[in-house]
DNA sequence: GCCGAGCTACTCGGATAGTTCTTGTCCGAGTCAATGAGG
DNA sequence: CCTCATTGACTCGGACAAGAACTATCCGAGTAGCTCGGC
């Protein structure tokens, strides 16, 4: 899995504390990774509608929807892509017993199991959202949270 | 996810049928896929205990357990690496606003809420077993796994 | 003091290289079965 | 007819390239706020 999905998960958190627009530079400052390539998986949440881009200066990004509204599976489909991770290529209708096209409506076994697996993973991520998250951090680190975020507003 | 956890999966269902070991280059042809590298990830599958491979004429592979104690979570592990796709950099560690090492003893929340998910993934997995699957491609053609049986064995 | 045009500086967004991982392939070491000669 | 050494061919196993995806980076398009001159 990519590892972008760490850093966009962790900015969504802390975007939860700002009321107003963070850069992407600042955002990669609060984490020290390199600024460039946050920027690209921010992209991918702004595409999808997660987080709304201002321009400008005092630009940057904030959440569109309240973080009771925004599951762990968003942040994820949106940056890793909301694609499948099991592919079935049908082999089953290759080779010398090839089945027939008419017996493969519904998926092969082994396509259902794995989806079922895949199904299952989902439901976990889209039952926790980002502000479970924080709240989260916040049970184990008091005060944490919102220390990055007023230093994500003012000083450097 | 790799391509070839298909691959070893189909594999494992019709070597429920073969009585006798299969050459890895025959289970290809079956599935019309690259021997070489069908070969490759039979491998991981005799690293993990999985199948048993003798060489020499009339060798190949052969299930080392009844298929009813080999769960699918067995054969992805084996081909795709048992690791856990989502790693935790810890970079709460990190930057200005970074959380004293002494309070991160537990994962942090993201990392627990991926974990939980994997946990649920591996779960479904370990639920189907390749006799399952067997039993599964049986119910929607008959006798199609028989055939494919006969084929390993004998004619070309 | 108020307004507006111009400007500056800051922001995002997509297009561009480098590196790791997956995919695909090949040939050598080892082994079992068949074969043929000898007893 | 039985035994056994030899041969042969077939098998797996790991080492070797090609392609794709992830990682990391840069510069241009666009915009908001600030500045300064005019009214």
């Amino acid at each position: 899995m990519s590892g972008g999905v760490e850093w966009a998960l962790h900015c969504a958190v802390v975007l939860t504390t700002a009321p107003s627009p963070v850069p992407a530079a600042r955002l990669a400052a609060l984490h020290d990774v390199s600024p460039s390539y946050l920027a690209k998986h921010l992209q991918a949440l702004s595409r999808a509608g997660l987080v709304r881009s201002t321009q400008g200066q005092a630009g940057g990004y904030e959440l569109t929807r309240p973080a009771e509204q925004i599951t762990v599976l968003d942040v994820v489909d949106a940056v890793e892509g909301s694609s499948a991770a099991f592919v079935c290529t049908e082999i089953r209708q290759r080779g010398p017993c090839a089945a027939p096209p008419e017996a493969c409506a519904a998926p092969c076994a082994i396509a259902r199991a794995m989806r079922s697996a895949e199904l299952a993973w989902e439901r976990e991520l889209r039952s926790v959202t980002v502000a479970d998250l924080a709240a989260q951090v916040d049970d184990g680190a008091p005060e944490a949270l919102a220390r990055m975020g007023a230093w994500l507003s003012g000083d450097a």
